[in-house]
DNA sequence: TAGATTGTTAATCGATTAACAATC
DNA sequence: TAGATTGTTAATCGATTAACAATC
């Protein structure tokens, strides 16, 4: 699945005129097993003509299709600090399918403020506006301390899948799906990798 | 090895005065198999005694060793925008073993700003820092665009592992170790996982 | 001794790879 | 026809789970 993603970021950096991909130039160019990308492939797509391989604008669609990246999906964010805004400002969601539609923050100082075209509200705002737009998505990245406390509050109002930044394990009934980030622990498994590989070096 | 990040915060929150802990109770707070528990707590630590558990202090050691937590590894990021700025003012890395020491843009507006105490230089003082501090890690925090012509800097400086926050395919030599971070393909598998979730209880 | 827990050995499952047939 | 490629079927591998023995 994950992969998926790298082969459509590859094929959207080919160059506009190429017409056709084989799955075996794919996977040279990308690192992996031959038979491994014409499966994946194969699981998205309706497939390919031998001797020339895949329709390259068509594969990008199957896995744009496959991906839920065309459909759009509405998220909310809480926290709008220096990571919440950078995630507030990325523009680049909606290529993705998935749109933050508002920012909540518990410091009134930052309420009206606005980043990227998107605006943070006090933390009152959220329960209706939740309700209101029948948000599934939340994300969450305020401290440690608080992040329990605001994935009960978006529970309560309707929310069922949580982006989880901060650096702690959320006790959360088991229908809600949970995506935990964390990407201090994420940079130091890169770290320990590299530790690894220079042992096996020496 | 994502799963022992996962029991390790889980570890921390218990309350001070907890003194052992059983892969059972691991298990069934953290949702996972108690057999998986089990293996993974053996893999990384002297053992635990029957009836009793592991020594709870004594397991987060042994876990923080094993990931690497304990010794120092330092980083630069290129690219001070806002998800940048936002890496360089957490500070939760060094409880993970990491440090970041400085960030560099090719804005030179920005050239002298300090975030979280890290200073953010031009990118012409890239090559001398990264080599005299031998660096190891680079932080990739630019734009599409720019990120395959950094990367290929950052190789040249003596780079060896590189966490790109970039949203597209760097093409490097085999021997550089990479961590692919999309945030925005991340966001959208959870949109994706949910809707299929909702789709299997209907 | 009984019970909760650890640790180990064998079985299962899923994902990847290898080998080969099919097609333009 | 020959060759590059797709697609499929069987084999391998690794990770997870199940069953059970060991220990305090």
């Amino acid at each position: 699945m994950k992969r998926l993603t790298v082969y459509l970021t590859y094929l959207q950096e080919l160059p506009e005129e190429t017409v056709y991909v084989s799955a075996t130039s794919i996977a040279s160019a990308l690192g992996f097993g031959e038979v491994l990308v014409r499966k994946d492939l194969a699981a998205v797509s309706a497939g390919g003509k031998p001797r020339v391989g895949y329709c390259k604008n068509r594969l990008k669609k199957d896995i744009e299709n496959f991906l839920g990246y065309n459909r759009i999906d509405n998220a909310i964010l809480v926290g709008a600090g220096r990571l919440g805004s950078a995630l507030l400002g990325y523009g680049g969601f909606s290529e993705y399918g998935v749109n933050i539609v508002a920012a909540f923050d518990k410091n009134p100082e930052l309420a009206g403020a606005a980043v990227g075209g998107k605006t943070v509200f006090g933390m009152e705002r959220l329960p209706r506006l939740c309700r209101r737009m029948k948000i599934k998505i939340g994300i969450i990245a305020v401290t440690r301390e608080s992040a329990q406390q605001v994935s009960n509050l978006l529970i309560e109002n309707g929310i069922l899948a949580i982006w989880n930044f901060a650096p702690t394990h959320l006790n959360l009934p088991d229908n809600i799906l949970v995506h935990n980030e964390n990407l201090a622990a994420s940079l130091a498994l890169l770290s320990k990798k590299l530790v690894e590989e220079l042992k096996k070096e020496k």
